[in-house]
RNA sequence: GGGCCAGUAGCUCAGCCGGUUAGAGCGCAGUCCUGAUAAGACUGAGGUCCGUGGUUCGAGUCCACGCUGGCCCA
């Protein structure tokens, strides 16, 4: 006996139930260690998840995919690792502790202490990644949780300085000199790839016209303009292009100024333009700038310079610039020998040598550089300037850019070797391959550095003679210290405590120590496929896990960070690829396509989606999902998969159930052989054998989508065709070798789907394997079996076309009757079909008995010529015409058009080819659709017609009138609570019209109803209902026996 | 300015190797069925498959050039 189960269910209460079963019978261990032994393995390498904050439901998504692949191929047999990571280290969890402990700036976590505050970010870590393994298991997701990774262990963080050592040995580290994007708050740099994910807002500067006067042209000005005031003390040269029409003009006031000509209107109403000229002509002028007085600019050759990039579309078209404060001035002063001025320090203040601005910060210096214009009188107008301005991705911080020393790894000899590892990676989707050489080719030089604290050490001693060195172990570290050990033994390699140490310049001799910075929180994930597999301690089993064969991450911002950094590593440690394969998906919005955000209310927590939505069904949401889209996920979407897809397994499953245990079916008696059994159940077990097929090969491509939709159509299959078909088999009282055949092919697809749908669903799966497979060698838990093997001696493809046919079939029938406005309980004589091609003339047999019972008709037939149909329509079947007759075919079906459609149809249905000209059409190569009858319904698709007989004679009347009240009968047994398989006594009294339809259908109507014995009148224990039948009124009572 | 991706029904998306009559779900209107039932089936309305040109007997599908949107880079 099965448990029953009930039709209606909570799929979150059983999602809880399961859990605690898992955790009571330790089936987590039981499963990672279920394959000890296996001869063949499978790599899957986890990208760590930032342990910073709790899980959100985009987090479910990726971690579905790592678990669904991970478990398949579990269940395949593979050994794996299991091993699950968190990364842990850099800005982001500085900035979550400093507003932890209400710190604004570096200079109060010094204040705080390093030590203090470093521990403290290591908690962090630690208290997040327990939450966060929490929320994974909630989710169903399986991994060995006691052996996770950090990407703060001393094996990681040594495993980066072994790689960094490596890079310096081949020349590739250097400290440069570059103006970069810097976050005044946090007083950092940020690299390239943090400013483009999510660094830009719309910011409204004040958008500034100044004068700069030519010098050697009296009364002459440049007109330039700015939306960084800041920076004008900074400046150093104007740009124009010199290939732009410029103009000399002169405005109301009197004064001359340069300008391009299409910005003229800058000037307002008014002027009169004395001169036009290119941009080249002026390249060359000096001006006075407009902060020569500070001590800085003592000696600046101010002057204009050509540069192509000047845009036409705003400002004036001379820009102002300043080589310390903008990245693509710093890179034309090289060129063009400008003079550099760097005016900030790491927070933004103005440096010594800016006199009265020495020591203000950028943020408060606006009004006082417009005070200081408008004294010297080259002020010209202020007006508002909104535009897309970089902010600091932690803190919202506007940047600023700042000439720094920053550490670099060199990409020019190492671009073209990572470009061709990445070629040997597998990427899912294929266009990842395309975008990651995109970035490979445009990047810098990697910047590694951070001036922060939490983070990798950087490893580098540079030494005051300017030499510097790669420390590139913990063993070089101690045999190289010769101060400091005693304060860094016993600890982490992080700051302070590995500040304390000196090492001996190899050059000059002096004590050196480690330079402050901290590492690219990059290294630190780029790094695990080395340091997570042992690389430096155990190469053997290194080797065998080595490369991955499979990561999946999230692809935007992947491509410059983590699969960068992956490929970058292993490119220069191993000249690798880190994995076989890269899986990836896009973003996930909110139901209506729109970002998720705390802030604007349409995120959704983890925990809220798993005990409202329930996880099996968040988890099928994602897996049918195609990801190389973004997701639209919300409550609704995974309400209508738990409705479409969730449900009607479920009732399937206690379909079965209920009739499986009225039968006291017993699946561990020997089934009827599949080839004994009726076409129905061998076409369902054909249509399971092509699932267990695509199935195992979507996985093997790590696609879940088609897998999921063939799983769907096979529900679909199960659900709507199979149990449909088959209810009477299993209702019928006899139990003979029909019924125990329906029970077993219904049960074998139950048991072999569930373990196909395991991987995704493992909580229904799991419920439903433990009610259902109770055979000798059975698993206990579903995830514990292995995957189902197709057997393609049972799949048949004429069985498919057929069942496929007589869906079809049933749908033109359905559509046919449903004009004639008649029930389909009442019968009907005659369904004509017409079909596509002679051939299916015996899969419409195989059939006919389906249609008959579908469609409740009396006899089917084949539409031929004799069948009088009025009207044809006759094409040619292009799929077989077109390769066939080649540039012929418009002649062929020029010359079917012309054709006489009934004689055609008359020669196709007849199955004698039809004579076109020269040509001679075989009856296959044409399609006839008929499209109206008299004395029929007809509908037509695709060149299927089917017909249905609108009479109904008195007979098939009384006959409806049966059904009817087999209907109603039905419907009372369950009104009066009696049981499916309760016998009863029915009473029934009314006009001689109805009694007489109870007297002619006494058999049908006892056996449909399970009433022993029909009796005309009626019975005060019966229970007892008055029915309206075609406007006669009929008593009718049901009695229990 | 360069690269990648997408554009199919009101919405979200399928559509394999080109086959002429392009599908699903949701939504809308209606009907039916119901011993799987807080489900299900069917019918209907709704489509210049972004545009233009090309290849081909035949293009949603392949090619070229555009347009629009998204992402990345400059």
């Amino acid at each position: 006996m099965f448990e029953p189960v009930p039709s209606k269910v909570d799929f979150v209460q059983m999602e809880r139930d399961t859990l605690k079963w898992w955790e009571e019978q330790d089936i987590l261990t039981k499963y990672l260690h279920a394959n000890d032994d296996s001869a063949t393995t499978f790599s899957f390498i986890d990208g760590p998840i930032t342990a910073n904050n709790p899980m959100g439901v985009h987090h479910a998504w990726g971690r579905t995919y790592k678990d669904v692949f991970q478990r398949y191929k579990t269940m395949r047999g593979f050994k794996q690792r299991y091993q699950n990571g968190f990364d842990g280290q850099g800005l982001w969890i500085e900035v979550e502790v400093e507003k932890e402990l209400k710190l604004n700036d570096k200079r109060e976590i010094e204040d705080f202490g390093i030590d203090k505050f470093v521990e403290l970010c290591k908690e962090r870590v630690r208290r997040f990644a327990a939450q966060q393994t929490e929320q994974s298991i909630r989710l169903g997701y399986w991994m060995e949780w006691d052996n996770s990774y950090h990407t703060m262990s001393d094996e990681n963080n040594y495993t980066i300085w072994r790689f960094l050592k490596v890079c310096h040995e081949r020349g590739w580290i250097y400290e440069g000199t570059d103006v970069m994007p810097w976050c005044p708050r946090c007083g950092t740099g940020l690299s390239e790839h943090e400013i483009v994910t999510e660094g830009y807002q719309e910011i409204v500067h004040p958008g500034l016209y100044v004068r700069f006067p030519l010098i050697g042209r009296e009364n002459e000005a440049l007109l330039v303009w700015t939306t960084t005031p800041w920076t004008l003390a900074a400046n150093t040269a104007a740009y124009v292009h010199p290939d732009l029409t410029y103009a000399k003009a002169r405005t109301e006031n009197g004064e001359v100024l340069y300008l391009l000509k299409s910005r003229l209107s800058e000037l307002g109403a008014g002027h009169d333009v004395l001169e036009e000229m290119p941009g080249a002509d002026l390249v060359g002028l000096r001006y006075k700038g407009p902060f020569d007085e500070l001590p800085v600019q003592e000696g600046v050759d101010h002057r204009v310079v050509a540069w192509k990039e000047v845009k036409e579309s705003e400002g004036t078209g001379i820009v102002h610039t300043a080589p310390g404060a903008g990245k693509e001035d710093f890179e034309i002063s090289k060129r063009e020998g400008l003079a550099v001025i760097a005016p900030l320090d790491d927070f933004g203040a103005f440096v010594d040598g800016f006199d009265w601005l020495t020591g203000k910060s950028v943020f408060e210096v606006n009004e006082l550089i417009y005070d200081s214009l408008r004294e010297k009188g080259i002020l010209h107008r202020i007006e508002q300037y909104p535009h897309r301005y970089p902010v600091c991705w932690r803190c919202g911080t506007e940047l600023v850019f700042r000439l720094v020393d920053e550490w670099f790894i060199s990409m020019s000899e190492l671009r073209s070797m990572i470009a061709e590892v990445a070629k040997k990676v597998t990427w899912i989707p294929s266009f990842g391959l395309g975008r990651e050489l995109d970035w490979l080719r445009n990047m810098d030089d990697w910047m590694i550095s951070k001036k922060r604290f939490w983070g990798l050490a950087l490893p580098i001693f540079k030494c005051e003679c300017g030499h510097f060195e790669v420390v590139g172990s913990e063993t070089e570290l101690k045999e190289r210290a010769v101060e400091g050990l005693e304060q860094f033994e016993g600890h982490s390699p992080h700051r302070p405590w590995i500040d304390a140490i000196r090492i001996e310049c190899s050059r000059c001799g002096e004590r050196v120590a480690r330079i402050k910075d901290v590492g690219n929180p990059w290294l630190d994930a780029g790094i695990v496929p080395f340091s997570t597999l042992g690389y430096r301690h155990d190469r053997a089993y290194w080797r065998q896990w080595f490369p991955g064969d499979l990561i999946t991450e999230s692809f935007p911002g992947q491509f410059r960070n983590w699969f960068y950094s992956l490929l970058t590593m292993s490119t220069v440690l191993e000249n690798a690829e880190p994995t076989r394969a890269i899986h990836s998906y896009a973003l996930m919005r909110d139901e209506k396509g729109e970002e998720m955000h705390k802030s604007k209310g349409n995120a959704i927590w983890f925990e809220d989606a798993a005990e409202r939505m329930g996880v099996d069904a968040m988890r099928w949401v994602y897996c049918l999902h195609n990801p190389a889209s973004n997701l639209n996920f919300g409550f609704g979407v995974a309400d209508e998969a738990r409705r479409r897809f969730m449900i009607t397994l479920w009732n399937v499953y206690s379909f079965f159930i209920t009739y499986a245990n009225i039968d006291e079916f017993d699946p561990r008696n020997p089934a009827p052989p599949v080839e004994d059994r009726p076409d129905l159940d061998r076409w369902i077990i054909s249509e399971l054998n092509s699932l267990v097929r695509d199935v195992t090969r979507s996985l093997d491509a790590y696609a879940t989508d088609p897998a999921c939709r063939a799983a769907e159509r096979f529900v679909d299959y199960l659900s709507n065709w199979y149990v449909r078909r088959s209810r009477r088999r299993f209702w019928k009282s006899a139990a003979d070798e029909d019924k125990l055949s329906a029970h077993a092919t219904l049960y074998e697809c139950l048991v072999t789907l569930n373990k196909l749908l395991a991987p995704v669903m493992p909580f229904l799966t799991e419920s439903i394997h433990r009610n259902l497979e109770r055979r000798p060698g059975a698993a206990e838990s579903v995830h514990l079996e292995a995957w189902p093997k197709e057997n393609p001696s049972h799949v048949d493809p004429a069985l498919s076309d057929a069942a496929r046919l007589a869906m079809r079939l049933s749908s033109l029938g359905r559509s046919a009757r449903s004009k004639t406005g008649l029930k389909v309980r009442q019968p009907l004589q005659k369904l004509l079909v017409g079909l596509r091609s002679k051939n299916e003339a015996s899969a419409l047999e195989a059939v006919s008995v389906q249609l008959l019972e579908e469609l409740n008709v009396k006899e089917v037939e084949v539409m031929g010529p004799e069948t009088e149909v009025s009207s044809f329509e006759v094409r040619a079947d292009m799929a077989r015409v077109g390769p066939k007759y080649g540039r012929d075919t418009p002649k062929v079906l020029s010359a079917l058009s012309d054709a006489d459609p009934t004689e055609v149809s008359a020669l196709v249905s007849s199955g004698r080819p039809v004579p076109l000209g020269p040509y001679l059409l075989g009856p296959e190569e044409v399609v006839v659709n008929a499209s109206d009858k008299e004395g029929y319904s007809v509908a037509s698709e695709a060149g299927y017609t089917v017909a249905v007989t609108t009479n109904v004679t008195e007979e098939l009347a009384s006959e409806g009138s049966a059904r009817e009240i087999v209907h109603r009968i039905q419907n009372m047994r369950r009104s009066a609570g009696f049981d499916i398989s309760d016998r009863i006594e029915t009473f029934y009294r009314g006009g001689a019209a109805a009694e007489a339809v109870f007297e002619a259908h006494d058999g049908y109507i006892r056996q449909e109803t399970l009433s022993d014995v029909l009796t005309r009148g009626e019975s005060p224990a019966a229970y007892t209902e008055s029915h309206d039948l075609g406007g006669a009124e009929v008593t009718i009572g049901v009695r229990r026996l």
